[in-house]
DNA sequence: TATGTTATGGAACGAATGGTTCATAACTCG
DNA sequence: CGAGTTATGAACCATTCGTTCCATAACATA
């Protein structure tokens, strides 16, 4: 008895955080977020609320699709331990093509963007980061003892954080890939 | 025979600087670099150009200020190799206070705030970057051959960049100080 | 056909942005 | 004093921003 909505919901979520992705969320105006989605002003506000509510909702998609990628890796049965975590960085550092890698990651992109400038953001993207050190952590228990899974997970997402600035930097995937087998590595190795 | 400038130029430049490292380059308005800096409109334009031209001067003058600590810690005498370098981050990681740690590293920040946005000064910050990744690379060498300090050289700027985010995020300074101890740790260990 | 929902385009809004101009005053020094 | 430089404040500009509103059209169902 109503007309129905006639663009696609997720289709049209997927071209805002692609937005945001490349662009960070102050420097994306409205204007390029209506002429992306295809919509118009109207439609948008009527359907998302506003940029900044646009923006939580991004988030948490793109949130959802690390998730998923968690699951595929770290929280498969196909790889364990140290093993299921270099399959997870290969999959978000290596295997995408230099057109998206270089874009980063939009959570880490956003922890650098809010900073001191908007907390509320950057606590959700803190928040939606947190996922994948957790991960970490899980996965290094299988071969390590409490204290040192964690102290190991959190070097390892340290690390995350300075590759995904790298790859902004461009850096040649083969180094890239060098860096992330030689700190794997080093957690092989039996230390002190 | 003409009225001399009533501002210390310089004091006046690190009043801008705080300003940018606090809030990036685009949320920084005119507005809060004038009351910062204490000068006029009219002042502003006069000596600094305008708002891009105060920003390139700022990056510069950074950039020295982090040339003075490479100096005193990586091309000192008094330490060499590793130890150098383990003093370079101490002092740039975990020495500054809280307040101070909190803001990151301006070229950082810079760097991530204008990749894929604003070319040049994203150029310009990388160059000015530069010099941190040489000086590494120049210190390991004498500890390593060429292509070893050349790799590990990388390996530690990315990490550097991983630690600078760390500090945005509120990082515990004691976790930090494990982090660089063990990553200079593993350098030290002899391995394939 | 009538009703209710969804979409559209455009006009307009207020606020904030960075930047320019100008008349005026403060000051130093020949 | 008077020439020459520096600083100031206010007014003003054009632009962009995110947002709201409204009249209108498209559409599905009862």
């Amino acid at each position: 008895m109503a007309r129905p909505q006639v663009f696609n919901q997720q289709q049209v979520m997927a071209k805002a955080v692609e937005c945001f992705w490349l662009k960070g969320y102050s420097e994306t105006s409205l204007a390029d977020l209506l002429t992306a989605m295809g919509i118009s002003r109207s439609t948008f506000y009527n359907n998302f609320g506003d940029k900044r509510q646009l923006f939580r909702l991004c988030l948490q998609a793109y949130g959802q699709q690390t998730q998923h990628i968690i699951a595929m890796t770290l929280l498969s049965n196909k790889f364990s331990g140290l093993e299921s975590i270099r399959q997870f960085l290969h999959l978000v550092l290596l295997a995408p093509t230099e057109e998206f890698s270089s874009r980063g990651c939009l959570l880490v992109n956003t922890l650098a963007e809010t900073a001191r400038v908007d907390d509320e953001l950057n606590q959700l993207a803190k928040q939606l980061m947190q996922s994948v050190k957790l991960a970490f952590i899980q996965q290094l228990q299988k071969e390590f003892d409490q204290a040192a899974s964690i102290r190991h997970g959190e070097w390892l997402f340290t690390q995350l954080l300075g590759w995904r600035l790298q790859t902004q930097l461009g850096i040649a995937k083969n180094i890239l890939e060098e860096q992330i087998d030689w700190s794997l590595l080093q957690l092989k190795q039996p230390m002190k």
